[in-house]
DNA sequence: GCCTTAATGGTATATTATATCATTAAGGAA
DNA sequence: TTCCTTAATGATATAATATACCATTAAGGC
């Protein structure tokens, strides 16, 4: 037996669809918890690592500050502004090329890459 | 009166540059504490955020793990290996034009970038 | 319905880092 | 040299993020 459906898993996977802007686990535990106050905070950080193992989910690591969870498990890049901390998807293609630029160093096998950039959205610009 | 060199200051900074290869505040903290015991962890970290104002030395923000900090840093990127969930650096040049490539995309300022790979270390492809 | 074991929930703990505040001492002025 | 202002220290508390542990519950194959 290798994965159940439970009820806490579905409505972890839910609130990360419906939060839908890279909610951190902190975002999906408030969101699930309002809903279901017994769920343990514990839990949705489990359930939230599954999703990804098993590639329903996308984590994204941002630095200085906590994961961010992505139910587009395209590849693609993220945008975070220094100001406001709100991160978005960027709309351009995701460079292959770049794995194997990157491929053999160090004897590594390179499968895949990230990229988050850092800067200020045009909001907080205009500050 | 702006700043005052202190022994503790003096400590932290040498501490930066004997280590040499990016060390994380805690290992600052261990390589200083161990010459002068008193000091305090408190300390080193507000320090090291000092020395980082005054450009005395460069953080490095890693993802998911505690900052670094150098005297003489270049932008890393970072490797994690799928299968033991290892994070290392990668000795390969930052690639400045990346910033360029995506500047000005839905009018936001880049003004730097973080490139996480994933795959397969050697120690692992050897399983 | 039974049984195995994955998953849960509650608590404790780890890690990284900053806030607070009474005390100490750096370094310019008298 | 001594005095004075205030930056810096050290001890403790706290915040944020996340995992470890473990007794109990329940998913889903038989």
């Amino acid at each position: 037996m290798n994965q159940r459906n439970t009820f806490q898993r579905t409505l972890t996977l839910d609130a990360v669809q419906t939060l839908a802007n890279h909610p951190t686990a902190d975002d999906v535990y408030n969101f699930v918890h309002a809903k279901y106050p017994q769920i343990s905070r514990t839990t949705v950080y489990r359930n939230l690592n599954k999703l990804c193992d098993s590639n329903d989910l996308l984590r994204v690591k941002i630095f200085g500050a906590a994961d961010r969870f992505d139910h587009n498990i395209h590849s693609h890049y993220h945008f975070k502004c220094d100001e406001c901390g709100d991160v978005c998807d960027l709309d351009v293609p995701y460079i292959e090329s770049i794995n194997e630029m990157f491929a053999g160093i160090g004897g590594r096998i390179v499968n895949a890459h990230q990229i988050l950039f850092d800067g200020l959205c045009p909001e907080c610009q205009k500050k």
